[in-house]
DNA sequence: CGGATCTCAGGTCGACTGATATAC
DNA sequence: CGTATATCAGTCGACCTGAGATCC
């Protein structure tokens, strides 16, 4: 395993402390450092369930996003939009899941420049299986309460707001 | 630029609503979706800052650390530790620092295993620019005070901490 | 010897740029 | 016409696996 040992002492904590001493005030590094390393950690997390499954988290958001959709289908731009993807991101993860059949690109019936995708019966199955998988690790999120994990949440609201993912 | 218009509601809500009415309990899907979505906003913001200064953030967090040790100095294993990344990462990093001049690898003195990782003047020099870069757009972190970034800092930490990150 | 340290080859994954064909 | 949609080609960064050389 390369996971190395734990540290004894939390080294985002103490790069904050020589930050300031040796620069100024490091709430905010501390933060966007901590923000970074918690969605390694997700990832791992979530990924590790997700292989046996054979999808990543990207390929498995577009699965949900689809099962919530009224007919299970949507254009690949709009499903761009919900999940904050580029383009081209779009078109590569729709490649994956129609390749494992999960998901087939269809016409759209009036605008032909958009293509629809639509979760097959054995996407939904898939999926089903997946959320199963990542509520059992419980996404990854460790350590904190539901009080907690809200509030979170909450933050990370605000900062989306600002950055402008949402009016 | 592909950066959409704004969505005139906030999608992980919308969805964590429609989780909550098919799934169950949304509170840990929302919070993990959010640290993904939140990091990508921070590493969009840092990266743009540093790309004039022809550094990444996983290469400026490397250069920042040597700044940070007694001699300027340290072993590649220590780096891997305290940036926790894997191996092969910290070789790949060091040999863009060292190919940008930035950082040079001496033996160590008296194991001949491990080698250390200098940093350069040049190296110092392009780490404060850098940190005034990063400092200047507060690493990205928009919309949260200095309480709210403390606020996050902590439950960060304790995700961390769970995950045995350190003990 | 076992274990640690580093490197290389090769692969995956998502993000991006730039260009293109097609359709509104 | 300009705009929108999706795709393709190619690059990049970060991460990983597996293998190997070197040294403690």
């Amino acid at each position: 395993m390369p996971a190395s040992d734990p540290l004894p002492f939390d080294p985002i904590e103490r790069a904050a402390d020589i930050w300031a001493s040796k620069i100024g005030d490091a709430t905010t590094m501390a933060a966007t450092t901590s923000v970074f390393r918690v969605q390694q950690i997700l990832q791992q997390a979530v990924d590790a369930a997700l292989r046996p499954h054979e999808l990543t988290f990207a390929r498995y958001e577009a699965l949900v996003l689809l099962t919530f959709s009224r007919h299970g289908a949507l254009p690949m731009s709009l499903m761009g939009q919900r999940l904050q993807l580029h383009p081209t991101s779009i078109t590569n993860i729709v490649d994956r899941l129609e390749g494992a059949a999960l998901v087939r690109r269809t016409p759209h019936p009036t605008d032909k420049r958009t293509t629809l995708v639509e979760i097959t019966d054995a996407g939904r199955a898939r999926c089903e299986e997946a959320t199963a998988a990542v509520n059992a690790v419980d996404f990854g999120l460790v350590g904190l309460g539901a009080d907690e994990a809200r509030t979170l949440f909450g933050l990370l609201a605000r900062v989306r707001h600002a950055a402008g993912d949402f009016g």
